[in-house]
DNA sequence: AAGTGTAGGTGTACGTCGTACACTTGTCAA
DNA sequence: TTGACAAGTGTACGACGTACACCTACACTT
């Protein structure tokens, strides 16, 4: 009774109430228009309120990308590769259309969050599943590019290292999570001093799949009697 | 000589030198930190002055954009399509290479500048003379996405209709100046009530591509003893 | 029942931002 | 010489992100 009648200063606010809101009110103010002001104006709080549940905006950020990435599917079993990579990324196209801001806030980020770590692996998974070679799907992943999301180009940029000691630990637990992504991080860098990264060619990944298209282009162009070429 | 002595007082502002100004500070500091007061710093000048040559911040985005996209080489004549259109999306990637933010830039825009519009219809000259069906145009410049900028996919949103008849005018204007745009959008959207857009089925051009690409993946992996799919 | 540590919400304040608006100045035509 | 007009200035305002000190209510011990 007493409980009660003291009752909750509103909902009780949670870093989970404050994401979701902030996706909500992304996706109909618009990106630009998200301030922490209004944010907590929408959940009845002061601003410096959410401070407790996230860091900064950029954390707030970083959430909010979590919350789409997590509204993708996962993988559906018991089919080829082909259809089962199709539905995937078709899921991961809906929530971004829910979401029209989510890609260029990606896009903005240089270093992946979990979340978006843990999806790559799980699609890396998916082709190697069927059959393909890690060379080959690294260069696939790339290909898909921005279909896939849209921040596989500089999964790894290394403007930002740690220290080496501090890099091999981090590199070791990456490889328990996401054994995908770091077979192929492995398999381009050997030669490099950098642990990560740097040994990817990204000229070449960019033309890789760029003449995958054309080449495809062509093959539509000779025979443009269906009805897709006329 | 009196007029030596008065002097400039320094070189003069103008809008190309505001534009590049700020293109050449959001290159080496980034574009979330480009503000009207650090440019105007930079070009020796008070804030304010900046508004007499861009007539809002947005203006001078759409400005930079130009000043990027400007930087791309004119097609190369006397090939066949194939290499025409490497080249020239080669070329538009150096530019983007050398500019890091300005695809993100473009992503946030909703309506093209002159300048995009003058380039993607170029673009989809190539294809034209190259042979490609107005149709088959259409999806291949879907396909081809952010790789040739970025800013293909909802080149017109139709969320911001004007007046018919103003819409008219424009269309006319259009027509004259980016012939085998208007081609495209006119192919695609001939049932609609509005003119432009809205005929172009979104889903569709992304599965388009996606099975294209997907295509070209099945191809390499049943062959992967090439040095590309070890 | 009284005390106390702590997680969660508050209030105030600062520096930065875009830009409206009123002003000065420097240049050139008449 | 005048005086119009384009270019640069100065001041000011509201919105933003967030540092920092504070308060408050509950979960514990004792």
């Amino acid at each position: 009774m007493a409980q009660q009648i003291k009752a909750r200063r509103r909902v009780q606010l949670s870093r989970d109430r404050v994401l979701h809101a902030a996706v909500a009110l992304a996706d109909d103010s618009g990106i630009e228009s998200l301030s922490m002001r209004k944010l907590a104006d929408e959940l009845g709080v002061v601003p410096m309120a959410l401070y407790k549940h996230v860091a900064h905006k950029e954390e707030l950020l970083d959430g909010m990308i979590d919350v789409v990435v997590g509204e993708i599917d996962p993988p559906v079993t018991g089919t080829d590769w082909k259809s089962a990579v199709r539905q995937r990324i078709l899921s991961a196209r809906r929530a971004l259309l829910r979401h029209p801001w989510a890609s260029r806030v990606m896009e903005s980020k240089t270093v992946p969050t979990p979340v978006v770590l843990e999806y790559m692996d799980s699609m890396i998974g998916m082709f190697r599943a069927g059959g393909f070679s890690v060379n080959l799907t690294h260069h696939v992943m790339h290909s898909i590019g921005s279909r896939v999301l849209g921040f596989t180009q500089e999964l790894f940029n290394d403007s930002e290292t740690a220290r080496p000691e501090v890099q091999a630990i981090m590199l070791r637990e990456m490889a328990a999570k996401y054994p995908y992504v770091m077979e192929i991080a492995g398999a381009a860098s050997h030669e490099g001093e950098s642990v990560v990264g740097a040994g990817c060619d990204d000229q070449f990944e960019f033309e890789f799949a760029l003449d995958l298209l054309l080449d495809g282009f062509e093959r539509l162009r000779r025979k443009q009697s269906t009805s897709i070429g006329t």
